[in-house]
RNA sequence: GCGGAUGUGGCGGAAAUGGUAGACGCGUCGGUCUUAGAAGCCGAUUCUCAAUGAGUGCAGGUUCAAUUCCUGUCAUCCGCACCA
C-alpha cells in the first residue's frame, strides 16, 4: 500500500472542521491549558518555511496536552495593521482592508494545510472594528490613570517625501523608499508611561519561566542602574545637577560635561562669553542623523564653556565645564561628572582635550586605559575614602554626600517611555478630543468604536500630519466635557498596540460586552506556553506585559504575569546557508513542500532538523528521511503480529519515556530519534502486536496527526487518535537486564563486557581476570589503582 | 566597545550530574530483488601510515577519565549602540 499523503491529510483536515474537533469551551471540570503562539502579521508574501517551526512545536505541546486530558485552548488570528499593507494600498490603490482580507484568506489556507490544532472559531483580526473597540478602550483606561500624556518629541522625517518615518523604515539614516537624507523634526506625540512599570518589569521576571536569554535581554533592555544625583555648585551662582553610578569616584571627577540640548545653555547665555560657539556646536550636534553620531562615535567632540565653571564638592577644586553631545539628554540628568580615570568615554575625550586624568581607584594602568573595574580597586587620592575597597568607598561617600546635602541615590533605567502615535491611516485611531477649553477629552465609552473613517487617499499628508488630518467632518466633533467645538486627535496608535493583549481576547473573542468575560479570563490566563520569535523579547514582550500588568492594576484580569513560560525558536536560514530572501533567491515555499512531501513530514523535518532553540539550515536532501520514517510507519499495519518481542515492548517504554519528557524540553529532534530508533528494532523484529501499534500511533500523533489518523482509523476506532490518551510508560520495563561495560587501561578503551545489571565490582574484575585481551594487556604490570562505575566503566590504573 | 550565543565525520546533528565521542537522519559504498533501473529491504560508513595510533576551533591545565570543568586564544553569527 502506498503512502498517499495527499488524500489521507485533506480526509483529515477536513474531518477535524467538520466535527469542530479542536473548539473549546471553559469546562471547569478540567484542567486548562493555554498554548500560544505569535499570530503573524498576513503579509502579501505568504507563510514562509519559518513560521510552522514555532507553530509546530507548539501545536505538539497543544496535542499532547490533550491527550492528556486538558482542555487545551491553542487559539491563531492576525495583527493586520501596519505598515507594508498601508505602502502597498497607496501604491495599488487599493483599500488596506481589501488588501488585508485577500492575505488573511491566503494565511489561513496555508496554515490549515499544516495540521495544526487551532480553534478556528476564536479567530481575531486586530483591523476588526470589534476587536480595536477594546484596544482603544484599553488606551482610554490609561489615559485616564495618567499613563498616557503628550510630549514634543524627536520624529523621523523624510526631507524628500516629507512624511514621519517609522523607526523600521530608516535604513542607514535614509529613507527606505526614496533614500534621501532623513532628519530629525519635533512633533508632538502621545507617550505612554512604560517607565513607571521598570521595575515591576524586571524584579516580576523572577515569578515566570522564561528562557534565559529572553530573561536577559529584557533585562539589559530596560537597563536599571544604581547611583547618585549629585549636586555641583557652579560659578554662575546655581546647581549643576549629574547623575552617576559611581559617586566612589568623585575625588577623580577633573570637569563636567552637558549635553548640547541642555537648558542651562540657555540659563547661562548672558554669562557665557563663547554663547555663540556654543549654540553652533548644538545646531551641528542637531543636524547628525542617528546614523552619522553612531558612525563618529570613536572622535569626540565638544566645546568648553567660556564664563561659567563648577566646584567638585569633595576636593573643592574649580573644574570646567565642556559641552559634547557623548552626554545624551534623554538619559540621567543630560549632565555628567567626568572621571576620565575611570570611565572609558571620559578617558577619551580627556586625552583629546588636555584634561587631568586623576586616578582615585588603584589596580589598573590609567596611562593606557580607563580602569573601570569595580570588583577588586582600592581608593587612593580620595580623602577620606582611602584605602576602602569600590563597594565600600560607594556606600560611605552617598552617605555623606546625603548627609551633606549634596546628593542623593537614585535608580536609572534606560527604557523610555513608549512613542504611541503614528501619522498614518492603517491604525487604530486614538479616541481622544481637544478642545481649546477644556484640553485634551477621552471620549465617552459608549462611542467606542471610533472607526476608522474611509479617506481617499492613505498617503500622509506634506506636514507629516496623518491622512486622518484631511477629513475635516470627521476631525471636528464637540468636546465631551463642556460640549462647545472640538478636534478629533488624527494620529493613529502602533501596530504593537493590537498585540499587547490579543490573547486575553481569545479567551472570550466574541463578547460585545467587555474585551473579555471575568469568567473566561479567571478561567484561561494566564497563557501556560506562549512561544515566539527572539526579536520580540524586548518590544513586544515588554509591551504587553506593562499592558497586562495595568490591567491587572484596574483589576481586569488577576494575574501579575501574562505569560508563564517563554520560549524562542531559531530561525530556519536557506539551504545556502543565509537567511532566506526574496533577493537572495533562496525562499523555500512550505506550499511546494506539501505538495511533493506532505504536511506532515514538512511538520517531522522541521522538528528534527536540529535543536528547536538554534538556527537550522533547510535541506531539500534530508527531508526524504522523514518522509520514509512516515512510510516505514504506514507499513507497520502490514507487519502486525500476535505477540511483540520482550526487547521490544521494553524498547516501547524505553521511548515513551523519552518522547514524553523531551517533548516538555522541546528536545523534539532526539525525540523523533528514539522513534526512528525504534522503528528500526521493530524492523528487525520482524514486526509488532496490535496493542503496540495502537502504542506508537498515539505516541507520534502530536508530530504527524493525518497519518496517525489514518492509522488509527485503518486500526479499527471511530474517534479521532488527537483525543486518545497520551501513552505512558511503565518504569520496570524500561530497565534494561544487561549492561555493557567498557573495560579502559590508563583511561584507554581496550574492550567491552556484558554484565548482569546490577554486577559487583569484584564480578566484573573476576571477568576482566579470565578475559584473554585484558589479561595480555595487564601483563607485567602493577595494578595501581581500580575504578568502578557502576554498570558503565572499569578503568584499570597500571604502572 | 558591551551583551548573548555557537564551533563535534562528507553534511544536518546526538552525547543529565565529567564515565565506551559520533545516537538518529542525509549522502556514499556494498548486498538483495529486477531483463535493467527506480523504490523497498539488509549491511558498512570519524580519519589515517591499520596502531600499544590520532581525533570534538586552537594552546595549555586539573583528573584514573574532559565535547563536558579551569586559564588563555582564534573564528563565525545575532542583538544593543556614547545609558555616565
Amino acid at each position: 500500500m502506498k503512502y498517499d499523503y495527499k488524500a489521507i491529510e485533506k480526509k483529515w483536515q477536513d474531518k477535524w472542521e467538520e466535527k469542530k474537533a479542536f473548539r473549546v469551551e471553559v469546562d471547569k471540570s478540567k484542567p486548562k491549558y493555554y498554548a500560544l503562539v505569535e499570530f503573524p502579521y498576513p503579509s502579501g508574501a505568504g507563510l514562509h518555511v519559518g513560521h510552522p517551526r514555532s507553530y509546530t512545536a507548539v501545536d505538539i505541546i497543544a496535542r499532547k496536552r490533550r491527550m492528556q486530558g486538558y482542555n487545551v485552548l491553542f487559539p491563531m488570528g492576525w495583527d493586520a495593521f501596519g505598515l507594508p499593507t498601508e505602502n502597498f494600498a497607496i501604491k495599488n490603490h487599493i483599500h488596506p482592508k481589501i488588501v488585508t482580507k485577500d492575505n488573511v484568506a491566503r494565511f489561513t489556507s496555508q496554515l490549515k494545510s499544516f495540521g495544526l490544532s487551532f480553534d478556528w472559531s476564536r479567530e481575531i483580526d486586530t483591523t476588526d472594528p470589534n476587536y480595536y473597540k477594546w484596544t482603544q478602550w484599553i488606551f482610554l483606561q490609561l489615559f485616564k490613570h495618567g499613563l498616557a500624556y503628550k510630549k514634543e518629541m524627536a520624529v523621523n522625517w523624510c526631507t524628500s517625501c516629507k512624511v514621519v518615518l517609522a523607526n523600521e523604515e530608516v535604513v542607514n539614516g535614509t529613507c527606505e523608499r526614496c533614500h534621501s537624507e532623513v532628519i530629525r523634526k519635533v512633533k508632538s506625540q502621545w507617550m505612554l508611561k512604560i517607565t513607571e512599570y521598570a521595575d515591576r518589569l524586571i524584579d516580576d521576571l523572577e515569578t515566570v519561566d522564561y528562557i534565559e536569554r529572553v530573561k536577559l535581554a529584557e533585562i539589559n533592555w530596560i537597563g536599571r542602574s544604581y547611583g547618585a544625583d549629585v549636586d555641583f555648585t557652579t560659578t554662575a551662582g546655581d546647581k549643576l545637577r549629574v547623575y552617576t553610578t559611581r559617586p566612589d569616584t568623585l575625588f577623580g571627577a577633573t570637569y563636567m560635561v552637558i549635553s548640547p540640548e541642555h537648558p542651562y545653555i540657555e540659563k547661562w547665555a548672558d554669562k557665557l562669553t563663547n554663547y555663540n560657539d556654543i549654540i553652533a556646536y548644538r545646531e551641528e550636534a542637531a543636524k547628525k542623523s542617528d546614523f552619522e553620531r553612531t558612525e563618529l562615535v570613536k572622535d569626540k567632540t565638544g566645546v568648553k564653556l567660556e564664563g561659567v565653571t563648577a566646584i567638585n564638592p569633595v576636593t573643592n577644586e574649580e573644574i570646567p565645564i565642556f559641552v559634547s553631545d557623548y552626554v545624551l539628554i534623554t538619559y540621567g540628568t543630560g549632565a555628567i561628572m567626568a572621571v576620565p580615570a575611570h570611565d572609558t568615554r571620559d578617558f577619551e575625550f580627556a586625552k583629546k582635550f588636555n584634561l587631568p586624568i586623576v586616578e582615585v581607584v588603584a589596580g589598573g594602568n590609567i596611562e593606557e586605559e580607563a580602569f573601570t573595574d569595580v570588583e577588586t580597586g582600592v581608593m587612593i587620592n580620595s580623602g577620606f575614602l582611602n584605602g576602602l575597597e569600590v563597594k565600600e568607598a560607594k556606600k560611605k561617600i552617598t552617605e555623606y554626600l546625603s548627609e551633606k546635602g549634596i546628593g542623593t541615590p537614585k535608580i536609572n533605567f534606560k527604557l523610555r517611555d513608549w512613542v504611541f502615535s503614528r501619522q498614518r491611516y492603517w491604525g487604530e485611531p486614538i479616541p481622544l478630543v481637544y478642545c481649546e477649553k477644556c484640553g485634551w477629552q477621552p471620549i465617552p465609552e459608549s462611542e467606542l468604536t471610533l472607526t476608522l473613517p474611509e479617506v481617499e487617499s492613505y498617503e500622509p499628508t506634506d506636514n507629516g500630519e496623518s491622512p486622518l488630518a484631511n477629513m475635516t467632518d470627521w476631525v471636528n466633533t464637540t468636546c465631551p466635557k463642556c460640549g462647545g467645538a472640538a478636534k478629533r486627535e488624527t494620529d493613529t496608535m502602533p501596530q504593537w498596540a493590537g498585540s499587547s493583549w490579543y490573547f486575553l481576547r481569545y479567551c472570550d473573542p466574541k463578547n460585545s460586552d467587555f474585551l473579555a468575560s471575568k469568567e473566561a479570563l479567571d478561567y484561561w490566563m494566564p497563557v501556560d506556553w506562549y512561544n515566539g520569535g527572539m526579536e520580540h523579547a524586548t518590544l513586544h514582550m515588554l509591551y504587553s506585559r506593562f499592558w497586562a500588568k495595568f490591567l491587572y492594576d484596574i483589576k481586569v484580569i488577576n494575574c501579575i504575569e501574562p505569560y508563564k513560560k517563554r520560549t524562542s525558536q531559531g530561525m530556519i536560514l536557506g539551504e545556502d546557508g543565509e537567511k532566506m530572501s526574496k533577493s537572495r533567491g533562496n525562499v523555500i515555499n512550505p506550499d511546494d513542500i506539501i505538495n511533493s512531501y506532505g504536511a506532515d513530514t514538512l511538520r517531522l523535518y522541521e522538528m528534527f532538523v536540529g535543536d528547536f532553540e538554534k538556527t537550522a539550515t533547510w535541506s531539500s536532501q534530508s527531508i526524504k528521511g522523514s518522509k520514509r520514517f512516515l512510510e516505514r510507519f504506514d507499513s507497520l499495519s502490514d507487519m502486525l503480529k500476535d505477540k511483540t518481542d520482550l526487547s521490544i515492548e521494553q524498547a516501547f517504554h524505553r521511548t515513551i519515556k523519552k518522547v514524553t519528557l523531551d517533548i516538555e524540553d522541546m528536545k523534539f529532534n532526539t525525540a523523533i530519534a528514539a522513534m526512528m530508533s525504534l522503528m528500526n528494532d521493530i524492523y528487525n523484529a520482524g514486526g509488532l502486536d496490535k496493542h503496540y501499534l495502537e502504542v506508537f500511533t498515539r505516541m507520534l500523533a502530536p508530530f504527524a496527526p493525518h497519518i496517525c489518523e489514518e492509522m488509527w482509523e485503518r486500526l479499527g476506532h471511530n474517534d479521532f487518535v488527537s483525543f486518545a490518551a497520551f501513552p505512558e510508560y511503565d518504569e520496570e520495563l524500561t530497565k534494561v537486564a544487561s549492561a555493557e561495560i567498557a573495560v579502559q587501561i590508563n583511561g584507554k578503551l581496550k574492550g567491552v563486557i556484558t554484565m548482569n545489571v546490577g554486577s559487583s565490582e569484584a564480578d566484573v574484575f573476576t571477568v576482566i581476570g579470565k578475559t584473554e585481551k585484558f589479561t595480555a594487556a595487564l601483563e607485567g604490570k602493577t595494578i595501581v589503582k581500580k575504578i568502578y562505575i557502576q554498570d558503565k566503566i572499569f578503568n584499570i590504573v597500571v604502572r
